[in-house]
DNA sequence: TTATAAATTTAGACAAGTCTAAATTTATTA
DNA sequence: TAATAAATTTAGACTTGTCTAAATTTATAA
């Protein structure tokens, strides 16, 4: 098998290719909060096993054998998140760092009678789909809550935005997952915007509704 | 905190400690599937960061602050394995494995909350204690059924030999934790047993008589 | 389109944990 | 109790993953 390190640099180049092409030595860098040079060492070790595409200089994407791979361990820390929310009630911003470790524990038997234990859940508890025991999934139709006109509704359903802060931040104002919002005004002036949730009025800024989603 | 390897090390010093007084470095490098010279390196790490006892040639024990994580260790793995078991349907033969891998995850808070979640369970699948948050708990008084005399009984609670093969052949002679047996017959040429449990008599080994334990 | 900046890679070093082979200490036994 | 065997430790080397500093390649801009 891959040893922890590896696991790391796949799921890591899985989650920037959802944004761009081909990932930079820099990105993965910021991301695995080490160096450049240790990103091309391993680098070349991942390319000797055939789980990336990477060329000098070029940046790198993930073979079908790495995303494979990669798959698999967003499909368990998905499922172990899930399992943290639902079965040991932590809350929404307590269960990352968590999950962080327990993504990387081996048996796939394990995490198949997880996901049955706990009725094979779709979402975890921030809305990232789970991939299910042959790495297929279907995200939702997402929109940040930035790009509904005024009158506009849709149910949170995501984020952009995994850190704690933020998550607290939604918790504290109620604007959890399943929640139905309506814009019912966008301030001109800084493009902060009024939602109706429940029987609330709730302001939230232009920042936060760039990284707050919705299913329309 | 302390690195996997050096969490491994505790561990095995904590269950060889049980049966001798001053665990030797051979004993270690048998256990941890290393060499001598290994585990000397470790030692002098361990003595270093005073969680264990250690002066070269006269073997090792733990200190008070070792114990202690010993015994979250040791309180993390069998916690998991109940987990295993109970709600994930494995067998008692399939779960010492993944539990060596979960054992290491490292958040107290979730163990606690697992621990809470499952009721506080006394034992785990083979019978041995768990103990509790702070590292407190209640062994069985056991006795092998091999010390029983014709006549004797008792509740099937523990196991000595942890091995798969053993437990699956418990398993097939329906002799798992909870059972209630007698001892029936002893063959005086070879020492076996014949036990009635239910309504049936098994006939056991001598040495399977040794390693299966009982309550009376 | 050449100079400069930014990104990336290479070279060489280091810590953790392991290994083999040799040296040392302790235990055993004749 | 001296000789031998067994256990343990030391010395030196190797692997993985990381780092810094220097060199190289690619991108940017005057």
């Amino acid at each position: 098998m891959n040893t922890l390190a590896e696991e790391n640099y796949l799921k890591s180049i899985y989650h920037l290719s959802l944004n761009t092409q081909n990932v930079s030595t820099n990105q993965l860098a910021a991301l695995l909060n080490t160096k450049a040079a240790s990103v091309t060492d391993m680098l070349k070790k991942l390319a000797d096993k055939q789980l990336i595409n990477y060329a000098r200089y070029q940046g790198v994407s993930l073979s079908a054998a790495g995303e494979k791979i990669a798959l698999q361990i967003v499909r368990k820390h998905r499922l172990w998140e899930y399992f943290l929310v639902e079965k040991l009630n932590f809350k929404w911003d307590e269960v990352h760092e968590m999950a962080e470790e327990m993504e990387h524990i081996s048996s796939m038997e394990l995490v198949d009678r997880l996901d049955k234990f706990m009725n094979f859940p779709k979402y975890d508890p921030h809305g990232d789909p789970i991939p299910d025991s042959d790495g297929n999934f279907k995200a939702h139709e997402l929109k940040p809550i930035a790009s509904i006109e005024v009158g506009g509704s849709g149910i949170i359903s995501g984020v952009r935005d995994h850190s704690a802060g933020f998550l607290q931040y939604l918790e504290k104002q109620q604007l959890t997952i399943g929640k139905k919002i309506k814009v019912t005004e966008i301030n001109e002036y800084d493009n902060s915007m009024i939602l109706q949730a429940d029987d609330k009025k709730i302001h939230i800024s232009r920042e936060v509704a760039n990284n707050l989603l919705i299913v329309i």
